[in-house]
DNA sequence: CCAAAGATGCGCT
DNA sequence: GCGCATCTTTGGG
């Protein structure tokens, strides 16, 4: 399980490092699983964030210390985040895809299923989580039950099952307004799982690449280096 | 009251 | 495949 340590960092920096990670979910006996393709990262710095709108007993998760759980709910679903390094800072789970192993078996994928049905007919399990809240409705997630509470390796977890993506797509985010910091590349996206992304930033009509999204190979130079590279232009 | 880190269907290029 | 209207439910002004 990914705890507190991993979120205690910059939340740029943890919503890289959380792409290809799998979200862990117990639904009575069964384990549920999602592994991550795409993820936001947000600041108190800047105004794309609920944070920057100022604290308030709802949102009062993203001020507490890295690794809570931040969950609120928008235009009639939940959506889930975690709160990283530096108060009023979050990463926030924009899309995953469903994932099976011996702890979550092929069957776990028909619970799946019925927790987020479509309206018209079975969802493709690629996009079966294919958003914010369709992540929470496939595993249940909701603010009632998890806002402001941590990771519990009984119930709700984060792990490392080794997968390490190739590249990742790093875009603006979506549904900013303007003016609200909406250029800031804080979006990332497992290349090769573009398909269950929310959107593709690259087939986007009048997205430009270095300017609206940029692709970053993660081969193994130095990692410190790249790092500089990828964040010289943020202000 | 109404905007909100959204999702869907339908019509189009 | 994309854009836009429409549906959604709650917190905060």
């Amino acid at each position: 399980m990914l705890g507190a340590v991993f979120f205690d960092r910059d939340p740029r920096t943890v919503a890289k490092d959380l792409v290809g990670k799998v979200l862990r979910r117990r639904i009575r006996s069964s384990w549920l699983s999602v592994q991550i393709v795409e993820v936001e990262a947000y600041s108190i710095r800047e105004k794309g964030s609920h944070a920057s709108l100022g604290r308030t007993p709802s949102r009062e998760a993203l001020f507490m210390p890295a690794g809570t759980i931040y969950m609120y709910y928008s235009r009639g679903a939940d959506s889930l985040n975690v709160s990283c390094r530096g108060a009023g800072n979050a990463v926030l789970f924009k899309a995953g895809r469903p994932f099976t192993d011996a702890l979550s078996p092929p069957e776990s994928l028909d619970r799946m299923h019925e927790l987020n049905p479509g309206s018209r007919g079975e969802r493709p399990l690629e996009r079966l989580c294919s958003g914010q809240t369709l992540i929470c409705r496939a595993l249940e997630l909701r603010v009632v039950d998890w806002n402001r509470r941590t990771f519990d390796p009984q119930t709700f977890f984060v792990e490392d099952v080794g997968y390490r993506p190739s590249r990742l797509i790093q875009a603006r985010r979506l549904g900013i307004p303007k003016g609200r910091d909406e250029h800031l590349l804080y979006r990332f996206i497992d290349f090769d799982r573009v398909r269950s992304a929310t959107s593709n930033p690259m087939t986007k009509r009048g997205f430009k690449e270095g300017v609206d999204f940029r692709i970053l190979s993660l081969r193994r130079p130095s990692a410190n280096a790249r790092r500089d590279h990828f964040w010289a232009k943020d202000s």
